[in-house]
DNA sequence: AAATGCCTAGGTATATATACCTAGGCAAAT
DNA sequence: ATTTGCCTAGGTATATATACCTAGGCATTT
């Protein structure tokens, strides 16, 4: 840990913390808290809240979390890369799934770290990112070139999603359809819109897909 | 942070913790060292792991969570309260569902904290069972009365787990068979008791379950 | 005007899951 | 020794999902 830092010279690297866990914040904190070349400004535990505090913060860097209440920490990087275009989103998940990895990338977030790297990893992290650089977790970079990202290949439409999150709560093609007054034909249709668009294979990565990305409650 | 201890006089509370959050490990690290009555002599992430460390070390506490990989917090805990008696089991996790609760209770946990609670009462919760009281976070306590155990309701044999995590992860029934070596009529059986049991309806309902009782990774 | 993307939906065939039924082997508990 | 619970597994039937195919309506974009 290097305290020894010129505070007057170099502005610090406000940081926004958003991560749902407790716990996790604390360990970014107690980590993050050596180097004094930036500085946590707040820590949110929402992604609608999170938006909110980001507009009003401006901060560099936000260590993005990916699930969270209200609003996935992916959507919640498209919203920001568009609006605050000067904040880069460093995503801070424990999956490393290359469909959640492209989908960040899509979105516009500058690099993507895992939540088991050591802390000095994810201090280099912010640091390269708050400069304009990128920066991924050695695994996550490894997958992205050897499953390179298809643009706006998984991005579900809004239909698909609606049905998606029908799908998750444990409705069959035929109830949907009944809820949605169209055909269970149709229904199947998307189901396998959305299997090819997100390279799944079951139900039941469908159902993980769903709660991952909060279109349906785990409980 | 106050590591001015008489270490004569009083012994530690040693305390293991397991949780596969590796920032998790690193918040409980950063809050507990304010404490000099209690030291935390290895964290651990994985189940089965847990178990050797905790036969070698013999603690006062294990900080247990529930999701991990290999072997989940709840079975953890059946065993250790088995085979280390004198070890007080302190559920640490993010999951506060009726189902969850119980199995811990019924497994010996000693307490059941909730990630969201204030590093505080995660020190006094570790105290308290390590006197061999219990502690249950508010919302824990009140469900506990609300919600009174139902022995061995809602408990999935060994088997049942085992077929449960399987499909969670998508594989088939005939798939699931295959890697057994069992019928695939067996395992339709076992599909059928799992859902009996556990009062569940949809495929999709299996799977949420299965995530939030720690039997597949969500990712 | 033409192209593109999205939602819609049907034909046909197969694969898988579910709902009933029955039932034997086997270990632990009583 | 009997019971109990668990794992095993088959018969039969239906329901649902999946995999191929094609294709029209409609709004937005180019």
């Amino acid at each position: 840990m290097n305290n020894q830092m010129d505070n007057n010279s170099t502005p610090k690297i406000t940081v926004l913390l958003v991560d749902d866990h407790p716990m996790v914040q604390n360990g970014l904190k107690a980590c993050l808290a050596y180097y004094d070349d930036i500085e946590i400004i707040d820590a949110i535990n929402d992604g609608s809240e999170a938006l909110k505090a980001a507009m009003e913060l401006k901060p560099d860097v936000i260590l993005m979390d990916v699930s969270m209440p209200n609003l996935n920490g992916i959507d919640a990087t498209e919203i920001l890369s568009e609006q605050l275009p000067n904040t880069k989103v460093l995503i801070f998940s424990m999956h490393d799934s290359p469909e959640f990895v492209s989908s960040a990338v899509q979105a516009g977030a500058s690099g993507y770290v895992l939540k088991d790297t050591s802390s000095e990893e994810v201090y280099y992290a912010i640091t390269a990112v708050a400069k304009g650089n990128t920066h991924f977790s050695g695994s996550i970079a490894k997958m992205l070139i050897e499953n390179p990202i298809q643009p706006e290949k998984n991005k579900l439409t809004t239909r698909e999603q609606v049905i998606l999150s029908y799908i998750a709560q444990g409705f069959s093609s035929k109830e949907v359809a009944q809820k949605l007054s169209i055909s269970f034909r149709t229904v199947e249709a998307h189901r396998r819109n959305i299997k090819s668009k997100l390279r799944l294979e079951s139900f039941a990565d469908l159902v993980r897909y769903a709660i991952n990305h909060g279109l349906v409650e785990e409980a």
